[in-house]
DNA sequence: CACGATTTAATCGCGTACAACATATTTTTG
DNA sequence: CAAAAATATGTTGTACGCGATTAAATCGTG
């Protein structure tokens, strides 16, 4: 089962090492989401609701599969999470003249109001990553190669 | 709302930043799901419960507790899930009789079996990363500080 | 020894994720 | 132009994640 004594690679070595980078990203995942979680139940918001209202007060207006896009999701994550943020009053969902099939999203008054009011909060656990601005890009760039590789399989 | 001129950190620079960690994070753990999605798909297994296999192929027997301490789960999470790996018959659950309100989850043959016939398989995926050892290290261990900064608030 | 506090799992409810399927609207093509 | 293929969204079923609650076993202190 070992590769015991090449030059080479250690396979077990090799694996061991995937192992923990599996374990690494799916407890980041979370971390984040633990971190945020407090902060976000004040005005409402799951995690993934959170993303996706990043993306609006980006963007602005965008079709359902533009966000889904941008967050990696698909309609069947995202139909019954835009129902809710519209049942919240924050965003407004509205078929496209031009183009029936697509929906776009938009935001409401109140869903752009609340900009404001979660950066403030958000900025207190900003620095929580406790990277500096170099690190946190590089490991940004880090993370996208990787999921790039994995998703060309 | 921005530092606009001062000679130290620019604050929306930062906030962009943040964000993309945020996706590249939450996209990154997607991406190993659906990249595993298909492997795993061939022996039965989701993706958290080839990550509990991966814990008991190498510890062995082990309390739930202890499970979850590893995957940074919770037994709300964690029953359901040992549950239908007891009803596919690859582990096996007992009380343990030193302390009878742990539960001891242990392989069984067809549990224990399985690693070799999932190494396999896998290792065809296993170089999918595209990263060496070298650099797969070093991201895990920027992920594990990153998720120690996070957890600590 | 007793009784309250702690520890460990299980259960329930809500909100994702995602495959598979259904529906409606373009777009393509014969 | 009509039938077929492609596109965009929604629905359903299964399986996580996790907070909150419950229940059982153990521990700590008087």
């Amino acid at each position: 089962m070992t590769d015991k004594v090449s030059g080479q690679i250690i396979p077990d070595e090799e694996k061991r090492l995937e192992r923990q980078l599996c374990f690494a990203v799916y407890a980041t995942a979370h971390a984040f989401n633990r971190a945020y979680k407090p902060i976000l139940d004040r005005v409402g918001l799951t995690y993934p609701q959170y993303l996706v209202m990043l993306v609006l007060w980006e963007k602005g207006c965008l079709p359902v599969k533009t966000i889904g896009e941008q967050l990696d999701l698909d309609s069947g994550t995202l139909s019954p999470l835009l129902k809710r943020l519209e049942q919240a009053g924050l965003i407004g969902r509205a078929r496209d003249p031009k183009d029936e099939r697509q929906v776009i999203v938009s935001l409401t008054e109140k869903g752009a109001g609340m900009q404001c009011q979660v950066s403030t909060i958000m900025s207190a656990i900003g620095e929580a990553t406790g990277c500096d601005m170099d690190e946190v890009a590089s490991l940004r760039d880090r993370l996208q190669r990787l999921r790039a590789n994995l998703t060309a399989e």
